[in-house]
DNA sequence: TAACAAACAGACCGGATACTCTGTTTGTTA
DNA sequence: TAACAAACAGAGTATCCGGTCTGTTTGTTA
């Protein structure tokens, strides 16, 4: 009566919705201040819900945690890089925006709070098994997809040297240390000079 | 009468010691499990001390990170990049040297727990401001070490170039960025490629 | 419409955690 | 040798944290 019924009509509370809130509470409080840090309290109170429904959900913490690295960081990784370097005219100049992009989003934003795999990587990955699986897999999929951007490009001669999986490692490996130096100076320019030498690197193969 | 007195008598447990086997046994336990999930129970009986004499030596846990941080990592630091890169014949030889010499300490070891001042600086630079800034002086003091061997080569015409500050910037990241990766990973390959990718770049300029 | 289960709400709990507090030993100093 | 303080020992505590458990609403299905 005081309530309109939605066209297809549904609970109440959408339980898709519910969850969709706990995992983004959860995938910022994880990202501002680490897994440990972060109580399944705190995780409640942002999403707006109680215990019952938090535990309805994720059973554990961990369940919570392996959600956030399949579900969220996974969709960070899949935008922020492997979207940008497939579209981009060249896997050089994909990489740079990439790199470009996030500096300037850093600076921005006036905090840096680094990125969300590495974050979860280092604190995590000695921890748990099932956890550092799904990190690992992450990483996999990153390298995969930039080692299938270089081969497209070095196969039509944009960019020279061989090994297309150790570069593509490289390119990751110096981006995420550059994010961590970034994060702990709370300043982009570590990302900048590392974007500078990358693009040097590319350009004389 | 049962127990002869030291040359320089002291008291019966010499404080110093005592606080070194507390930030052993820290410095220890937080590279494994992280500063977080390292409890201070756990410190005491690694330790092998009473909570009396914890708190007597690092009142707060808060405390006993930052001389971790200033009296181990720092140490970790200079012994395991600035002696052996001031030492080598080149800063391109020491910089490899150290990349080779991790690589195969961790394949010797069998696991892979990370850097020091990496796993640390992930998991708390955001979360206080003086460990935030212990951790952003112990980079500045590794990138001056670094910086300050490859101007000297560049004088000496080993290195072509100009900015060698933004070069260690860039010879650190990639460091702390593969090592990123050899833990998430556990193996040394992201340490060895990261290496041979340094190795072509600084040959090249 | 009766039975049933998903989706919670919210009180409750055992254990852990960082830290405090009091007492005691021991070396130093006046 | 008396006073004092460093260096603990170890019991105790307030708080928090992840997780459980029971009860209730609500949509679906037989």
């Amino acid at each position: 009566m005081s309530e309109a019924a939605p066209a297809h009509p549904r609970r109440r509370n959408d339980p898709v919705a519910v969850r969709r809130r706990i995992l983004d509470a959860a995938a910022d409080a994880f990202q501002a201040d680490g897994y440990h840090a972060t109580s399944t309290h705190m995780v409640m109170r942002l999403a707006r819900v109680t215990s019952g429904a938090l535990h309805h959900h994720f059973p554990t913490k961990k369940d919570l945690g392996l959600a956030v690295i399949r579900e969220r960081v996974a969709l960070a990784i899949e935008q922020t890089w492997l979207q940008p370097v497939q579209r981009a005219k060249s896997a050089r100049a994909g990489i740079l925006t990439v790199f470009d992009r996030t500096a300037t989003a850093l600076e921005q934003r006036g905090s840096v709070q680094g990125c969300p795999l590495n974050n979860l990587a280092l604190e995590l990955s000695t921890a748990d098994e099932d956890i550092q699986a799904a990190l690992h897999a992450l990483f996999q999929y990153w390298q995969e997809g930039l080692r299938e951007r270089i081969a497209v490009d070095q196969a039509t001669g944009y960019l020279p040297g061989r090994d297309a999986d150790a570069l593509a490692s490289f390119v990751i490996a110096a981006y995420s240390g550059s994010m961590a130096m970034a994060k702990v100076s709370q300043c982009a320019a570590p990302l900048r000079t590392c974007a500078t030498q990358i693009e040097a690197m590319l350009a004389t193969g």
